[in-house]
DNA sequence: CAATCTAAGTGTTGATAATACACTATACTG
DNA sequence: CAGTATAGTGTATTATCAACACTTAGATTG
């Protein structure tokens, strides 16, 4: 117990990408330890590894996520840490621990990230730099390590909460996007239907989503009109 | 810097206490510390320590309240981690942390918690349990020890957000009150008026406010009929 | 016991926002 | 040039929000 006398700060990353096929949460897949103990499966997990001692907390989720998927400059927002004391005490988690951790047995209080990403921006996907990790999407997340599903779960409800009041959906979107693909965000992340005449209604009050002179192309119907973003007009 | 290689964890409690006279927050005095040094003026701060190996964070915002102010059954929800890794290095913050640290140099992350209690509960106040414990005015509060005046700021903008979302408000009033004291408390903590019939027209789609057989009493006026909070009627 | 004081309590109206709903327009395809 | 698929648009109804002033109940005072 001596040995376990300090405790160790992580960060993790719940970063959810979105395209037209739908909302994705980044994913790494632990590595198979040849330790000759018992094989578990190897189980996915979320980026996140532990802080260094000089770095802050937002720094440290920047860098974990690049080191661990090669993604970086994205939308990062702390919104809950997660510190029973049992969190990755699990038996399901020993053998993995083992392996990456000098002290396995160490209490590890974690931060929560929440990160978002246009999947169109990020072709090629990360899957291809970095090995083991996977887009997957939202309905078919399975049991992951030690308390990410909770943690998982509570990074969507933090995106829900702040999809309409912050002004972030423009993250999950290419820089020029269709109305259409911003309804379809808005449907998939809040899990309600919205009626499109309103909706564009309620867009159009919105000074920050701005018109271009620019129509989409190569598709076999009315090409839609695109629009981006400009920041500069938020000013709730 | 080898002896600063390890990482403590603490918990900052920003405890709210209303009554008829205003919102108050909960500050501690540092004690002086004579140990020679330059004798900095005493600075006051907000409860807080570091956690125990072994329990949860929301258990240790509860024992360190509990331990400094002697207030315990208190509501308590984390609301952020504060990690700048200078957060406890400043100058003014070195002769207290000596005094009461054996690392003092020892980076510290702090996860804060808000609470909120009902003056009326608590008299007699903690100051008459708990040493150096007193309950400060909002718009009084002076500079605080370490990153405390950023807490406490991110304490009041949780407390804003979750007043009207979360039901909490009750936590702040005594357990039977008027639709005046209601009204005055979401008026001091929105930092905004509201039409006293426009307000009452809304309380009475809460369902969790139920009105007593009960009419307050020794007021010089019209009585006031008297309310309770149902928490079991809140189905949002 | 009448006059006075203080905060409690109560409805209506006009403005604004939310909802429900169906057809036409445009580019590409074969 | 007919077919297809999504873009794009307006109106009527309902619900919500905002503004506004007088009467009432009990306590106090002379």
């Amino acid at each position: 117990m001596l040995e376990n006398e300090t405790l160790h700060l992580s960060v993790d990353c719940v970063v959810f990408g979105y395209d037209d096929t739908g909302l994705k949460v980044l994913l790494i897949n632990q590595k198979n330890t040849n330790d000759g103990a018992v094989s578990t499966t190897p189980m996915s997990q979320l980026p996140g590894d532990l802080i260094l001692i000089d770095e802050g907390l937002d720094e440290a989720a920047g860098r974990v996520l690049y080191e661990l998927t090669q993604i970086k400059g994205v939308y990062l927002k702390q919104f809950k840490a997660f510190g029973d004391p049992n969190r990755v005490k699990d038996l399901k988690d020993r053998s993995w621990l083992r392996s990456v951790r000098a002290k396995p047995e160490q209490r590890v209080v974690t931060v929560g990230y929440f990160g978002l990403v246009s999947l169109q921006e990020y072709s090629p996907q990360p899957a291809s730099f970095a090995g083991g990790v996977n887009w997957v999407d939202l309905q078919s997340v399975g049991p992951l390590a030690f308390d990410h599903n909770e943690i998982l779960s509570g990074a969507i409800d933090a995106l829900q909460d702040q999809l309409e009041s912050h002004h972030i959906s423009f993250e999950l979107l290419p820089k020029k996007f269709t109305l259409s693909q911003l309804q379809a965000l808005y449907e998939v992340v809040l899990e309600k239907k919205f009626d499109k005449r309103n909706f564009r209604k309620n867009v159009k009050k919105m000074s920050y989503v701005v018109p271009l002179d620019e129509k989409q192309q190569g598709v076999m119907h009315k090409p839609a009109q695109l629009f981006s973003f400009n920041p500069d007009q938020i000013h709730d």
